[in-house]
DNA sequence: AGAGATTAGTTACATTTGAAACTATACCGG
DNA sequence: CCGGTATAGTTTCAAATGTAACTAATCTCT
């Protein structure tokens, strides 16, 4: 009969939690490549798309790496300045440009990406094989789903 | 014999995913009090907090929250502007501040609570019972682990 | 072919953020 | 009880970020 205080305990909540885990773990994986490579956030990811698929133009990096075009325009000319990136612009279109990584910028990239495999593997290695599917699969289950919200 | 090219597959990469998921959820959870309530991020996380456990310092609310003193100062300031928060001295220790909600931020506070508590459960409905029970254990065991790393 | 609408990318501006300096209070060892 | 150090909290300044305005190229529909 009585009425309750309302009442939420945060480190309880799971949007909380999430998001506590996810910035420690993005924040000590930036350590590694802000750190000995001095690149930002975006600008890792950019160069994380373009040394798996060279050759795409900026508006398709922002889909795959699910940045606003601002950052990536950012990052792209920030690359460019330090000569990690080659950029054309299409001949079809030329509003779309072409992005690529540059010799120096492919170097960095294969010291970089053992790192983060390293890093990842390291991070499982919390989990037991089950955890790990089981979390693969929350993960998967939570993307489709946020995606229609 | 040939040197493998290095790849990273950012789609399928750990802390990648993560932050993927965890970005969508927070900012859709923030829309819900940042648009009705006109609340930021901090200034949510420190009413969570206060809503809870009444009579913190600001220190103790950047422990609780993970936050740094710097937005925690600002986030307190901004609700005493708006009156949803009160400030007192400690006798002991005047350099410490005791925070608690006003009546009004309690009044606003308890408006939240049941918005967020919906929204956790909508997340938890996308989940079986079973999954949601292995979401809670990952994200407890990947807690405990960063907290050494 | 050309006016209007779209799209790729950049720039400008306002806001947010964090690191470091600063202020004020409290603690500690002699 | 006094000088040095630590702590709570604020302020300052520079860098990062997002929204919206802008430029330039393309597409569309007649």
């Amino acid at each position: 009969m009585s009425r309750q205080t309302p009442g939420l305990n945060l480190k309880a909540f799971l949007p909380y939690r999430l998001s506590i885990v996810t910035n420690r773990i993005s924040a000590s994986f930036a350590r590694l490549y802000s750190e000995k490579f001095n690149l930002s956030i975006p600008e890792w990811r950019v160069m994380a798309v373009l040394g798996q698929q060279p050759g795409l133009s900026a508006d398709t990096v922002c889909g795959e790496t699910e940045m606003d075009k601002v950052p990536v325009s950012r990052a792209v000319t920030k690359l460019l300045d330090k000569g990690l990136l080659s950029r054309e612009f299409s001949g079809k279109d030329r509003r779309r440009s072409i992005l690529s990584l540059s010799p120096a910028g492919y170097g960095m990239y294969a010291q970089i990406v053992p790192l983060a495999l390293a890093y990842e593997a390291e991070l499982k290695a919390a989990l037991t094989p089950d955890e790990q599917s089981q979390l693969d699969a929350l993960l998967e289950k939570l993307t489709q789903t946020r995606g229609q919200i």
